[in-house]
DNA sequence: TGTACATCAGTGAACGCGCGTTCACTGATGTAC
DNA sequence: TGTACATCAGTGAACGCGCGTTCACTGATGTAC
């Protein structure tokens, strides 16, 4: 909606047909392959080679999309977190994102990103950093890095044990609450 | 070592053979197939269908082998815990096997466990009880469910962050730093 | 305004690949008499 | 103790599959004169 939409080539803008019939693909949970995503935008095989370098790089692009869209989840109605439960509902909105875009999850964080000039790294280093503000905004006294991973960390984790069915619950609304419990519960442990 | 070496068949005790040689090639982080399996052990590609029903009967086996392990490397070397720190070794040591093993690992966790009677399940269970038990003896007082999937999630967030390169780290030492801040900056927020 | 040309997005056939799985088999082991 | 038979672990050829990627191409678009 907001990138390239400049075109007007041949078939119209080709790379972005292809990354959002390669995001259908996903979120219908269909098998994710180049030749897929080409046949589904009505194509031959080869065409996505005139966008994308090889299959990696269509991922990598879909991952980037991907961080984009978890970041705008995260800002998203609620207004910037002052308190720990604010913090609780950027738990809430991460593990709620995974389980809504579960194969676009995996894309995004299965498998390691070794390219150190690769998009998503830099994406999700942003995500990072809007976390570490965050917490540095509601405890700057403390150590903001070590608990902007741990808050990361936590999120991330409840997410993929969700993800994999390691949680049991039974509907999205009890997940909300195991995250929301989990999280205030693991911060207000008296030391 | 200690399940079945009761054999004696023609080639020896093929499933134990094939399914270490599997875990070696899960650990030489080589690509993993029924066949190359079968490979590896020096035998037919179709000898492994005499001792697993399909592709998916061997992961699932190597899985509950890592689940086992996971849970002796937990045990090994600290005692019970009774302490904060004590749970945040135990973050230490889940991490360090991701990072060890990792993909094996992710064979663990990489897909969504479906099958109900699945050995997985069971395996997956004992760990989430034994992080139960052990909180529970730490905090009584608090609700303990809540508290082993927040401490389950921290450190399984944090093993797959650092697996697949979202957090920074020079060492292996540097990564168990790390975990043990996020863990205790964590539980020292003050409400 | 009209023609000649370069560009380059998309084509279609073809490649080699390893995969999971089936099938009818063979041959060693263990058992019954 | 010796022979006849059933069992079943492992074989080897074959199947159909979809994949990623290459290559030489074609044909529409945009540009120069």
């Amino acid at each position: 909606m907001s990138t390239s939409e400049k075109s007007g080539y041949h078939h119209g803008d080709l790379r972005a047909a292809l990354l959002s019939a390669a995001m259908e693909m996903l979120e219908a949970g269909e098998p994710f392959s180049l030749r897929a995503v080409a046949r589904r935008a009505g194509v031959s095989p080869t065409a996505p080679y005139r966008h994308f370098k090889d299959r990696d790089a269509l991922e990598s692009a879909l991952a980037v999309e991907g961080f984009r869209d978890l970041l705008a989840d995260l800002g998203d109605g609620h207004d910037l977190p002052t308190s720990i439960s604010d913090l609780a509902e950027f738990a809430v909105a991460y593990v709620a994102f995974a389980l809504r875009r579960p194969a676009l999850f995996r894309v995004m964080f299965g498998k390691p990103c070794d390219d150190a000039d690769d998009a998503r790294v830099k994406a999700a280093g942003d995500l990072h950093e809007l976390l570490a503000d965050a917490l540095d905004r509601v405890t700057p006294e403390a150590d903001a890095s070590a608990l902007a991973s741990a808050g990361w960390g936590l999120a991330h984790g409840l997410a993929c044990l969700h993800l994999d069915g390691k949680l049991r619950a039974a509907s999205d609304e009890d997940v909300a609450d195991q995250v929301r419990s989990a999280f205030l519960a693991i911060t207000s442990i008296s030391p």
